[in-house]
RNA sequence: GCGAAAGUGGCGGAAUUGGUAGACGCGCAAGAUUCAGGAUCUUGUGGUCGCAAGGCCGUGGGGGUUCGAGUCCCCCCUUUCGCACCA
């Protein structure tokens, strides 16, 4: 007669004890043993979690239980990235006002995560739309202006049409919103942006210094901040009395350069077509490239078109007069918008000028090849050959030397200068909508732009606002907002309308759960200075660059600022795979998501097999930070080890009191205590999964057979249960108390292994014989070669194998094999 | 095109430093048990040859190093991801 596991009153008890104890509650005055671990901010969707955003919070917990039983004071914070345009949308579609959608989506979350059993320090829960969060990004956002890290300038931005709101470089992607996939446009418009670019050789060196990072999001912040080392080259306009600045990062090819190419948008653009015959055609065409969409412009398969403007330029290596052309493959943003062509040595180079019938000369020629024809050069010799005709460079081979030697030249004569360029473009943080922070900064037709003081934090957004969807900010239409007065001359003047980029909120959050409920300061320094930098960071690999880059650059900027001594906020990271399931939408294997029509929801699997079964499913499901697709047939599988686990507990009692002494039990004990606490430590929770269903199964079996003391079966049976709690934590707990145990398992020590009692005193020795295993033999573990050679030797079945030859060698791994060797190696 | 990661049974996946490949689980098969339920338990389950003992083959393909290679080295193929007119 067993009772069966009732999972929901179980989970829920619990669940309500662990709330009513406040267990993952941590006083932050003191700092000793600290673990500052933490989970990507959600953004409160609307959307019920499926099974595949559990995955991140369910091995969040796991670490979390782990790292407590561990002794570890473990900080596990949970709040809000709480504004966004979905909230707005809604507003707009179904007339509910963003604050209300958001704080009720807010509870839907709350309650999900309890369901799950996952445990946060809700006493320092933030929500970024709240004006106690969001005016110290106000707070933040002026003291960056007094400093001139933010700033004002009209700019070609990325519009999206459907947002109705520009959009930061890092949010378009492939041409469209990041977030509705609408394709985006250009457009000229006055906008606030972050001097990112200041920063862009910290954000890069600092890489360096992230071991705990992988490898990948590095790389990708590499590749997005882009630097290039080269040389600004400075090349005379006769016709104009002017010159103009070019980047490249080969120098050392100047003698090649035949022609110049601007981008259209160039500043000498204008004055260099003035006089040319088809100057309305011109301007019309440069017109178009400017509305192009910045993408399709920068794809590699968009035609090169340009126009040549008739002027020439000199360049300074040769003396040679040079066509100026205007085209569309140059960038007016990137380096100085303008490049010295050198067909030569460069592929795009070479595909315009053969494309407009452009001069072609080499300055690196290959070696050996006394000749190559210029004119019938199909490829750009790249980084490799030897300088001709270009004194006083002859010779010399292309290399970083050959570099430097040029632009010490170029210095020295004066045309030109070593030069960085970054990929990387200021952060646009304006945005053209409601549900953000407002940017604190009011207009007056006397003062001009006037900062709003610090006193007057924080410029609240108005709740009484209308959402119609039409064109333009909600908030340009609130005239208790617009209308104010300057804080200077107490005239009459209007608030800037534009809201923050809600990366703004994240880039800084981690520091405000270290003082959520301070009113006075964004944060407190010494707290910050004790429990920074977050040991562990843990969120989906989409933030590679967007989020992990601001929040490293506003960390650095803090510091800057002398309010945290850290420089780099997030010392380990982890990126947990995706869940992925066959969608019937698309007939593919694909991300779990809604709009795929494949995910699975954890109220139904809790409803029908209990939390503890999800949680022990997702952390088996693979490794975690790989991508992993659900099987619905999988998931019974650890619904099935948890009732073995809870069933034996009625099995102890059945134990013999005495049992002839066996090892084997204890030793699995121990081994298991050393394999799942190193797999947790390694983040791989689907092999302690599996060692803990070894270690079940072995005491199922001790336990049937009888071969164990009930001392030993009880002793194996709460080991086995404490070391599944991480995974498991709600049927373990009532595990615990049925055991007769008081305190709550996060109160216990995590178990530790005896290294004596994994020795065995005969162990099993595997015998190959020429590397092919032949037999297993029996020998003392303490045995030297000599005897274990004796034994192998009397065993028939070896004796077989070597069929009369002689051993030339023997390898002995201790506690493994043998190898006996009977050929020689060929 | 450039860069990175990966490729192991029917499936998900194990395998510190080179040392018994396939742990654990799903699925499948046979059996036991049960007042049929999608329950529980036992056994088996890489391929192939064999009545069996056992042999041979086997970690994407090809070569190499080694007593011994999933693991190290070289070449190739495939997949996934990132970057891609950035001068």
């Amino acid at each position: 007669m067993s009772t069966p596991y009732d999972h929901k009153a179980v989970e829920s008890k619990w669940q309500d004890r662990w709330e009513k104890q406040r267990a993952a509650e941590v006083d932050l005055r003191h700092g000793h043993g600290k673990y500052y671990m933490l989970m990507m901010f959600p953004y409160p969707s609307g959307d019920r979690l499926h099974v595949g955003h559990g995955r991140n919070y369910i091995l969040g917990d796991a670490l979390f239980r782990f790292l407590r039983m561990n002794g570890k004071r473990a900080l596990n914070p949970m709040g809000w990235d709480a504004f966004g345009l979905p909230a707005e949308n809604a507003a707009i579609q179904r007339g509910i006002h963003p604050r209300d959608w958001t704080l009720a989506n807010i509870k839907v979350m709350k309650e999900q995560f309890r369901r799950w059993g996952i445990l946060y320090d809700w006493s320092k829960e933030i929500a970024s739309c709240f004006p106690e969060y969001y005016r110290w990004n106000q707070w933040l956002f002026l003291r960056m202006l007094e400093k001139g890290l933010a700033y004002k300038k009209m700019a070609p931005v990325n519009w999206c049409p459907s947002c109705r709101t520009v959009l930061a470089n890092e949010q378009v992607v492939d041409g469209a919103c990041e977030r509705c996939g609408t394709p985006v446009v250009q457009r000229d418009l006055e906008q606030w942006f972050f001097r990112i670019t200041e920063y862009a050789d910290r954000l890069l060196s600092g890489l360096d210094t992230l071991e705990g990072w992988p490898e990948k999001v590095k790389v990708m912040q590499r590749n997005w901040i882009g630097r290039s080392e080269g040389a600004e080259i400075r090349f005379e306009i006769p016709a104009l009395g002017e010159s103009v600045t070019v980047f490249t990062t080969r120098p050392d090819t100047i003698h090649g350069a035949t022609f110049l190419v601007l981008a259209p948008e160039h500043p000498l653009a204008g004055r260099l077509i003035a006089k040319h015959g088809k100057h309305a055609e011109i301007e019309a065409w440069i017109e178009t490239v400017r509305n192009t969409p910045r993408i399709q412009r920068s794809d590699e398969g968009n035609p090169k078109e340009g126009w040549d403007t008739g002027v020439v330029a000199v360049n300074p290596a040769t003396g040679e007069e040079i066509p100026i052309w205007l085209a569309n493959y140059v960038l007016p943003e990137y380096g100085t918008g303008a490049i010295m062509a050198v067909p030569a040595h460069d592929a795009r180079d070479l595909a315009f000028a053969r494309q407009e019938g452009l001069p072609v000369r080499l300055v690196y020629h290959l070696e050996g090849d006394a000749d190559t024809d210029p004119a019938s050069l199909a490829e750009p010799i790249l980084h490799v050959g030897v300088i001709r005709n270009a004194p006083p460079f002859d010779g010399l081979r292309d290399g970083p030397e050959t570099l430097r030697r040029f632009i010490a030249w170029l210095e020295e004569k004066g045309w030109g200068k070593a030069r960085v360029v970054y990929r990387l473009r200021d952060w646009l943080i304006s945005r053209q909508r409601y549900w953000g922070t407002p940017i604190p900064v009011v207009y007056c037709d006397k003062c001009g732009l006037v900062p709003v003081p610090d006193a007057q934090l924080p410029v609240e957004l108005p709740y009484d606002v209308e959402f119609t969807g039409r064109e333009g900010n909600p908030l340009s239409r609130s005239k208790s907002f617009v209308e104010t007065k300057c804080p200077q001359c107490k005239g009459p003047a209007r608030r800037e309308t534009d809201t923050m980029d809600t990366f703004v909120d994240s880039s800084w959050y981690y520091l405000r759960y270290l003082s959520p409920r301070d009113a006075t300061k964004m944060f407190d320094t010494e707290v910050a200075n004790r429990w920074m930098p977050v040991d562990q960071y843990i969120g989906g690999i989409e933030h590679a660059i967007l989020h992990l880059l601001y929040a490293r650059f506003i960390c650095k900027v803090l510091h800057d600022f002398g309010m945290v001594g850290i420089e780099e906020p997030f010392q380990n990271l982890f990126n947990q795979g995706m869940i992925t399931r066959y969608s019937e939408k698309s007939g593919r294997i694909e991300k779990m998501s809604k709009s795929k029509g494949n995910t699975v929801s954890p109220d139904e699997l809790i409803e029908e097999m209990g939390a503890d079964t999800e949680r022990v499913y997702t952390l088996f499901i693979g490794p975690p930070e790989k991508e992993a697709e659900w099987s619905d047939e999988a998931v019974s599988g650890a619904h099935r080890f948890l009732q073995r686990v809870w069933r034996m507990l009625e099995k102890l009692p059945e134990a013999p009191p005495t049992a002839p002494a066996d090892p084997e039990l204890e030793r699995d004990r121990h081994a298991t205590i050393q394999r799942v606490t190193h797999s947790l430590q390694r983040f791989s929770f689907n092999t302690a999964v599996a060692a803990l269903m070894e270690l079940s199964n072995s005491l199922s079996k001790a336990l049937e057979e009888k071969t164990a003391s009930r001392l030993r079966c009880e002793e194996t049976f709460d080991t086995l249960v404490q070391l599944l709690h991480p995974l498991a934590p709600h049927m373990t707990e009532e595990l615990w108390e049925r055991r007769g145990y008081t305190e709550s398992l996060l109160e216990t020590s995590w178990p530790e292994h005896d290294e004596a009692k994994l020795r065995r005193a005969r162990i099993e020795l595997v015998v190959q014989v020429d590397g092919k295993v032949r037999d297993r033999v029996e020998v003392d573990a303490a045995a030297d070669e000599k005897q274990v050679r004796a034994t192998v030797l009397a065993s028939p079945r070896v004796k077989d194998f070597l069929a009369g030859r002689e051993v030339a060698k023997a390898v002995l791994v201790p506690g493994r094999l043998i190898n006996l060797v009977t050929r020689r190696s060929a």
